[in-house]
Parts: C-alpha cells; sequence; structure tokens
DNA sequence: CCTTCGTATATTGTATACAATTATCGTCCG
DNA sequence: CGGACGATAATTGTATACAATATACGAAGG
C-alpha cells in the first residue's frame, strides 16, 4: 500500500484526517492513483472497505468525493469502476485548467499582498533549489508547485473557484508529466512563477493571468509530446 | 411544500428520482430554493430528514451533493446552513459561468450537426412563444431557456464541463433574474439564442463564443442593476 | 444450438442503533 | 460580576442488519 508516497498533490486538503470517511478518501485516492488500480477496473465497496480499513458508511462518503473528481466513474446500474479517460478529456481538463487557473491569477493579483509575495518566493526558492541539475528533485518540485498553486488560490479568495479547480488537477497526469519534463522544463516553471511574482507584485492582472495561462500551456503541450508524440493537438 | 415548482431550472437532472437519496435531494433543494429556508439558517440532519421522509443515510447523500453545488455550508464543526452568497461571491459566479459556458458554445459549434440545430430551434421557438408580449410567461422561458442551455452543454460533448457547470448556475440568482427582467430583456434572449444557431450553423466557435459571452454578461448586468442599482461592478 | 426465463448470488440502497464529537448552560471560584 | 470548568443535551460520525436491485448462470423450450 502506497501510503507514504505523497498523496495530495496540488490539492488543498492537506488536514489530519482523522475521521474515517477521511481516511477512506486517502487510502482509495492512493489506490487509484499510486496503487495496483487500473483504469475501468471493477470496484466493489466491500473491496474498498477492506482497503481503507473501515466500514461501508465512510467508503460511500469518499467514493461520492471521488467520484465528484471523476476518479471513479458510475456505471447506469450505480456500479463502481476507476475512471479510464479519453484524450480528448485529458485535454479539456487542461483547457479548462487554464481557464480557471489564469482566471485565479488574475483575481489574486488584485488581492496580492507583501506577507503573500514573502511567501510565493519562499516556496518558489525551495522549488528552485528542488529543480537544480543535475539531479532534479521531482517529488520535491512537486510539492513546491503545489504549494504555490494553492497560495495563488489561497489570495484569489473565491470558494467557488477552490472547490472547481481541484477536480481539475489530476494527479496521475501531473505526474506523468512532471517525470517526462526536462531539466529544462523545470527550470522554466521556476521561471514562470519568478515572473507570477512579478506580475503580482506590479498588480497587474493581465499580466499574471497571461503569465499562467501559458505555464499551464507549456505543461500540456510538454504532456502531448511525451504521451503522444508530435500529434497536433 | 413547493414541490410543483420547476425544481431544476437548468439542471442535466431531470431523472425519474426513485431512490431516497434522490428524492432527498429535490426535497431538500427545493426547501432551500423555494421553501422556507432563509440564508445563514441552521439546518440540522434530523430536520432534513423530516422534509425528505427519509432516514438520515440518504439525506446525507444528497446534503454532500447539495455543499459539492455550494448551496449548503458547513461549519468548522460540521454544522450545516442555508448557504448566504456575498455579492463578491455572486459576481464570481456569472464571471465563472461567463467562461465556461463560452467554452461549451465553442466546443458545441465544432461538433453540432442537422439534428442538433433542429433540436436548438425548436427550443428556441417554444421560448420566443413564451416571451411573446403584452404577458410574458417567465416558467415558460426557464424552461425553455434551461433545455437550450443544457443542448449546447449535451453537444459540447464535455463530461467534466457537465459536471462543473451546473455548479455554476445558481437558481435563486437565475430565478430572481428572470422575474426582474423587462419584456425587452426576455426578447433579446430569444434573439441570443437565434444567433448562436447562427454561429452553430456556420460552425464558427469564436463568433458562437462570443455571442455566449455577452448574453452571460448581458444576464449579470441586469442582475446588478435589479439588485444593487446602478454601480458599477 | 440459441434464446428466454427464472432462480441464486452479488452488489448497492436504506434504516437504525450506537459511538464520538460539539454545543449549551449552570455552577463554582476568583 | 466574569470567566473557567464540567455535566448534560444536541448533533454528527460509524457500523451493521436488512431491503431492493442488478447480474450471473443454468435449465427449459424452441
Amino acid at each position: 500500500m502506497a501510503e507514504d508516497l505523497p498523496i495530495a498533490i496540488y490539492s488543498a486538503n492537506s488536514r489530519f484526517m482523522s475521521r474515517a470517511s477521511d481516511t477512506a478518501y486517502e487510502k482509495i485516492r492512493s489506490f487509484i492513483l499510486y496503487g495496483e488500480a487500473r483504469p475501468g477496473m471493477q470496484l466493489t465497496e466491500e473491496r474498498l472497505c477492506e482497503i481503507a480499513g473501515v466500514s461501508r458508511t465512510p467508503v460511500r462518503d469518499a467514493v461520492q468525493r471521488l467520484e465528484n473528481e471523476m476518479l471513479v466513474v458510475r456505471s447506469a446500474s450505480k456500479r463502481l469502476s476507476v475512471a479510464d479517460w479519453s484524450d480528448d478529456e485529458i485535454d479539456e481538463m487542461f483547457a479548462l485548467r487554464a481557464m480557471l487557473e489564469c482566471h485565479a491569477a488574475e483575481r489574486a493579483a488584485r488581492r496580492m499582498d507583501a506577507s503573500g509575495l514573502d511567501r510565493l518566493r519562499q516556496v518558489n526558492g525551495e522549488l528552485t533549489r528542488a529543480v537544480q541539475l543535475p539531479a532534479p528533485d521531482i517529488t520535491g518540485f512537486l510539492e513546491a508547485n503545489r504549494q504555490f498553486h494553492d497560495l495563488i488560490l489561497e489570495y484569489a479568495q473565491s470558494p467557488r473557484l477552490s472547490k472547481l479547480l481541484p477536480a481539475l488537477v489530476e494527479q496521475p497526469v501531473v505526474r506523468r508529466t512532471a517525470n517526462q519534463y526536462s531539466g529544462e522544463d523545470l527550470i522554466q516553471s521556476a521561471k514562470d512563477h519568478d515572473e507570477l511574482i512579478a506580475a503580482f507584485a506590479a498588480g497587474d492582472k493581465d499580466w499574471a493571468g497571461a503569465v499562467m495561462t501559458s505555464h499551464i500551456r507549456r505543461a500540456f503541450h510538454s504532456f502531448h509530446l511525451a504521451t503522444r508524440g508530435s500529434e497536433t493537438p
């Protein structure tokens, strides 16, 4: 069981998770993202109970959350299976994410303050250290990257956006993308973040939005190149 | 209890709702949108059981759905209350909706076919009849409007978008807006839809997206004018 | 041999009892 | 009088038994 892997890449839930339904959520999520689960694989609630070590009630709670994030899918007859995204769905995910993260950056630019800038600089400092050649630390990069984007979401001060965005940041994709990144790509990410910080410091929402859009779309194309060769999306 | 009101304005769930958790969802939703519920009002699961006429298990299911749509809110100590949106949150909702509906229209423009155009024309025919002066039929307008936007969402063929958008179409706001609409506004809506159909027929995604954006933003400003006077958003 | 139907089995849905947590409110002490 | 403490009540969280539903499978009939 892959419990000590970074379960929450780029998602705001890093609380204690004492309740059984939260444990179930984390365990099942890990099972799907880093465990033996395979796309399309059938899941029964009973099986998930064993995985999570709790009864069906909290499991059903967790499943509903995972359904919302589209990590699991329900058939017409209410049976569960691990989601299996089509290429078009993954493209769509990136497109939606680009729009919403751009919007988040624009809002954050209007609401940024000195303390926020400090925190962004500190997190991006860690990210920059993690991507140093010749041996970039992917896990460190992912964690700092998540923190950076979470901070922007925090400063966007939009509960609704905070609810919508995490459902679009699908870890398997992010992780696969990051593993495919060249050292150059990782360094460019750090530079994008630097420029975002500059845009925030200037309070220029259009600048911030534009940098964010290109930041996400570059990731999109890296992913495309890595997984589907050179065909144009 | 306001059960025969149009419970699903502009949302894809018009199924049979035989399961208890679905009944609970509809009943509680109606209670919040058209019943005695007031923003900020405390809700206990037991009270919701009485309203829905089922036990706590399906009620908890329904509540989680309503939480996702941000119709109910959970305090730090897990207590429930009816959501109470700030002006900024409502503005944000319109902004996000404009982005996502624009995107939906763009996708639909690429995937539209003759049968889809027929259906759109038929629904907008009904809408046009409903908005005839001197006695526009608001309920008829709302229903046709919902069907029209649902059709576009269907042709956008994006499961993820279909999951995100309904959470942004907040019925109380839509309904209040529609009640505030002048006859002119309603007629303009019908014309917007005609132009959207033209854009779809031409397969011009940018045209479709632009019309949709202005369509939503007009609704936004009508709402603003009606609820907050002439202050600029 | 294929299809249809019905029964057995697996799976999901609901109710309910009980456990854990949180709020309420009165009391005691400073 | 005010604030901390603790007992009690209210509320949410979890487990489990049972009900409803869907699937699987095999027998009967064509």
